[in-house]
DNA sequence: CGCGCGCTTTGATGCACATCAAGGCCCGCT
DNA sequence: AGCGGGCCTTGATGTGCATCAAAGCGCGCG
């Protein structure tokens, strides 16, 4: 297998700059559903000063690698990001997306190291959270501890889905059970549950749910034969999302 | 699909108890590999005092449910869980096994619901830890903090090689992988490496592994023929792990 | 001791998805 | 506008594991 190297491979596109981009987490319009939640306006000035926030990264460049050493972990304010792993053969897992308003980068506690890579699936403005900063904080702000415990425990839960879905179910229901989620992650953001563009590519979905790219491509040409999707390239509208829940036949 | 009902699924086993098992963490042969790890000895008598022991769960009781209030999470001091949730249509997802000094019910934190349900495999000791109690502890303990973010992390990386080995590897990778799992948790309690009785059935095997029960049998079989391992029902012997670990193909 | 049940093994067959192959489309670049 | 490359779709074929079926084995219990 060929390794083809990118400009993007070899650059790490985060690079933390003085620039003040106007934003800080209490005037974040996403701050209800990112780590803020739950804090007193005290206390988010007190994490918002811990914060770092920088250039926004462009597509394809890398957040962090796989064996970095870990340092923060990561919100995303704007755009989307996969995580992956690289298996020893060279192939790919993606592990997941991550939405404005989501945290990634938790993985890397255990070691302090991290055991993933995250990379940007379109232009993405990022806060890098410093961990140990993190860390004294929540020892004096509990509801910050508590959040930050829910948000790894969140993570936790949604492994063991994708490992169900990847166990248990068929292609239709695994790209039924995404478009659901991806779904209901846009309206908890007050954007479109049924119509959205999607930032990854089929190669990506297909490396994220244990598919081919084929399979991905024939199963979004079967629903919308079906008309439970109305399907062009990226552009996603959920015409019956009914019908599309219970093909998924999972509970979201 | 017909369900079955035991007596062990009636009852829940975990009942806390006044008696004194003699047990505290500062004695636990355990210590180095559960929570105490890298507590000074005042703090572990902390954490002891806010640890309940209780009456040994027998095989096929169950530690907690999906859909249980969260309380605690829990620590095996002897014999082995898994971990498992019910999909919508009546089927088991194991999504892991776990075993002396290993903590398990994290996936409650996030919802204050457990999230899965645990069963003994065998007659098993648990140490339950209040987590109102350890988020207060961990406040003033930093250390003890550190190490339950890292647990969680832990967790999710465990989790994320379960999702690439469902998805990306061979049912003979998958067994054998699990086999190579299981032999170095045994090394890291002073057990033997390359000989041991698997706790669990080959349908829990085959659960966790996205696999059904013949097809675990029959990669048994085959790896035994290839003089790899020696398998005499739940007795495991490897006999040959270099060859064991080419096969599984990943890096443990 | 021997019956019966649950667990495991082994074999025969089928199917969902992978693989291989080729053509179409979109979009950036010159 | 025209070229080229990456991404997506569709079709033909192959295969690894599931499913179906049945027999062996171990063990608890009457």
């Amino acid at each position: 297998m060929s390794i083809r190297v990118t400009q993007a491979d070899e650059d790490n596109g985060f690079k933390p700059c003085a620039h003040d981009y106007q934003v800080n987490c209490g005037n974040c319009r996403l701050n209800s559903i990112c780590l803020p939640l739950a804090l007193e306006s005290d206390d988010i000035k007190q994490l918002d000063e811990i914060i770092q926030r920088s250039k926004p990264l462009q597509k394809g460049q890398f957040l962090y690698r796989e064996g970095d050493d870990f340092q923060s972990v990561f919100a995303v304010r704007s755009g989307t990001l996969k995580a992956f792993r690289t298996t020893d053969d060279g192939r790919e897992q993606v592990t997941g997306f991550y939405f404005p308003g989501e945290i990634l980068g938790m993985d890397g506690i255990s070691k302090n190291i991290h055991a993933s890579s995250a990379r940007a699936l379109e232009t993405a403005a990022i806060c890098e959270i410093p961990f140990t900063s993190l860390e004294k904080l929540s020892s004096v702000m509990p509801n910050l501890q508590r959040h930050f415990f829910q948000l790894m425990s969140r993570e936790i839960t949604a492994d063991q889905l994708l490992i169900t879905l990847l166990s248990k179910n068929s292609a239709e229901e695994r790209v039924a059970s995404l478009m659901l989620s991806i779904s209901s992650r846009n309206a908890r953001r007050k954007l479109s549950a049924t119509k959205f563009r999607l930032p990854m590519s089929r190669v990506d979905i297909g490396n994220y749910l244990g598919l081919t790219v084929e399979t991905v491509s024939r199963v979004f040409s079967r629903m919308q034969k079906l008309e439970l999707l109305q399907v062009d390239n990226k552009e996603i509208e959920i015409l019956d999302i009914e019908g599309v829940r219970s093909l998924a036949n999972i509970s979201q």
